[in-house]
DNA sequence: ACTGGCTTCGAAAACGTTTTCGACTATATT
DNA sequence: AATATAGTCGAAAACGTTTTCGAAGCCAGT
């Protein structure tokens, strides 16, 4: 005998009893949860999940969806390293489960998520990566899983989505730009279809239109979100014969191959052109000169994904203020040599 | 009416016979099962995985026990992302998800591990950062649930593992510097439990042994494989009145510090001090003089490991040789500049 | 026409748990 | 003393699936 009835007739109880001296309910003497509680412990027994799970109707875990790639592991940062332990002791306060769920591509990524949401694998979701059009929020919302999407979308009614401040990152390093006389501020955006490029750019133009600075098109570069991709928008950069004083960059690994790039070409970051960066991340941080980029904190942010996720189910709605979250998460400018100069002092080669 | 019940009535049949239809058996038409994979697609079907799992005990799924804690998330590199892809990969083939379990410290990863072998979350696991003397072994090879573990261990008895060539590490990285002239060899470790540094410290030994080059401990390092890590370490070389002429880095962000230390000391790697760095990662590739490393096919080991984990596995043993799986998983040098120099050749501050 | 075998299907049990509901005891209230 | 009430427990149903086993139908062989 297993399980439950094991412990049961150890105590001499029922299995009926058991559980509920292990679930904390009321009709239970506190002598025999005591006895209970310490058997429990000293059998190493838990409730099977598969059991409890298909009783309950919800299986006490939420699966957080990234993307583990070849690519993701070449470009990788430790994004989402800090969403997911910020995310897990959110979580682990209501004694939810939280499980990483990979996928290696983005086509993988629906057909594993319809798998997912079929077989009851969790109770919620967290998905990231979102495209400007992404059927997977279409799906859930359809569905009825309680999910949350780092990154907002234009698919779907009103769901619930965390996203980076995009809009203020790029106001406040345009401002920035100007403020030292730069009027030809190129940036570089990823060629995929995730909505941050689209969000991104529209931010972009946004801020410089508050400045009156004219929307140059030429100006605007997509590519891999690589080194390598950095070192071609680099060369493209040096090729330009009225080339931009100043360049945005989505992603931190464009400017190890921008640097890279520009060193070639005898030219300096932070002297000839000054440069931007976007997220801090563990690689350009060791850049020389120093990269100008955003902080914020992954653990936090993981933390409020779990939480905003929690609101959204219904056993945990009670405790949390309705409505659908829709948040913009803030980034802190982070000073670096980079742009460290006025456009005056630009060499002119 | 939910599940299999509902699909069954629209077809005019048993659940019985939809089960068996979705899962291959033979003792169903091939017309009707058409019809069911027809009808199941249309709807959206797919078992209930708990009711699936409490039936057959068993869960269709393996679990990746991996880190995700702050510092983590600081000195993250890419190693896990290759592993998972690669063990997923390995394991989809037979139709078995994996999910990533995270826990966020070591103490963490124990409670952890008997919470999700009691619940009976997974059906096997894959265990990582092993350490010296590991409860998990024990345990595991106690509680009976197939495991593999990356990294070997003193604990328990012959339980399965892939580790990396430390040893090969260790002897091409010597011969190399001996062959250059180098006698002064210097090691940085890890300053915590897991099992690497000291399977990487007496490999160390053992190959200058070969060389007639006697061990000084005043030579091996230990410290947080960080970049401050690193930084420190270079402090401590710096300060030595007998500098060595070479030092091996078993973590890439040492490299990182070492460099930074170095510089500030108007010292050169690869022209002061021969650096080897140890597995190339995200972080070090961007240094200059570039970190002559050792390299390896992490999705290869992520599939080596799944395929080994599913020869533990009773359902699939039969398709597998028997033997527990013990591995050395190969690495291949990355000639760099950051040792491309003899010892004649180096300065005397 | 009867038997035997083969194919196809359905009824029902089983997996381990939670939860409802009724039963029982002991105590408090009239 | 009778009755209401609170506290504690056990029996049993239910969750959705897989799997065993027997039944039914059909055809071939005698």
């Amino acid at each position: 005998m297993k399980g439950i009835r094991h412990l049961a007739k150890q105590l001499n109880v029922s299995i009926g009893t058991v559980s509920k001296a292990l679930n904390g309910r009321h009709d239970v003497n506190e002598k025999t949860r005591k006895r209970v509680l310490a058997a429990a412990a000293k059998l190493g027994y838990a409730p099977n999940q598969s059991g409890r799970s298909l009783r309950q109707g919800s299986t006490n875990a939420v699966g957080f969806m990234i993307e583990f790639s070849p690519e993701a592991a070449a470009n990788s940062d430790n994004f989402f390293v800090g969403l997911v332990e910020g995310a897990q002791s959110a979580l682990a306060r209501h004694a939810l489960d939280l499980v990483v769920l990979p996928y290696s591509t983005q086509e993988d990524s629906f057909a594993q998520l319809q798998r997912i949401v079929a077989r009851r694998l969790v109770d919620a979701l967290i998905i990231s990566a979102t495209l400007k059009v992404d059927p997977r929020i279409e799906y859930l919302s359809h569905a009825n899983i309680p999910f949350i999407a780092l990154g907002r979308s234009d698919s779907g009614g009103r769901h619930p989505w965390i996203d980076l401040d995009f809009e203020g990152v790029a106001e406040s390093a345009i401002d920035r730009l100007v403020a030292r006389g730069h009027r030809r501020i190129a940036v570089a955006l990823p060629d995929n279809e995730t909505n941050l490029g689209y969000v991104f750019l529209s931010s972009y133009r946004r801020a410089l239109k508050r400045h009156g600075i004219p929307f140059a098109p030429k100006f605007v570069f997509r590519g891999p979100s690589s080194e390598a991709g950095g070192y071609r928008i680099g060369g493209e950069l040096v090729a330009l014969e009225q080339r931009p004083t100043a360049i945005l960059l989505v992603y931190e690994l464009l400017a190890m191959g921008l640097y890279r790039r520009l060193n070639e070409a005898g030219l300096s970051p932070g002297r000839d052109i000054a440069v931007i960066g976007f997220r801090e991340g563990p690689q350009a941080r060791f850049l020389s000169p120093t990269l100008t980029c955003f902080r914020m904190s992954l653990h936090d942010l993981g933390v409020t994904l779990g939480e905003s996720l929690l609101a959204t189910l219904p056993a945990f709605s009670s405790a949390y203020p309705v409505g659908t979250v829709q948040k913009i998460w803030p980034l802190q400018l982070v000073p670096g040599e980079s742009d460290d100069f006025s456009v005056g002092r630009a060499r002119t080669l």
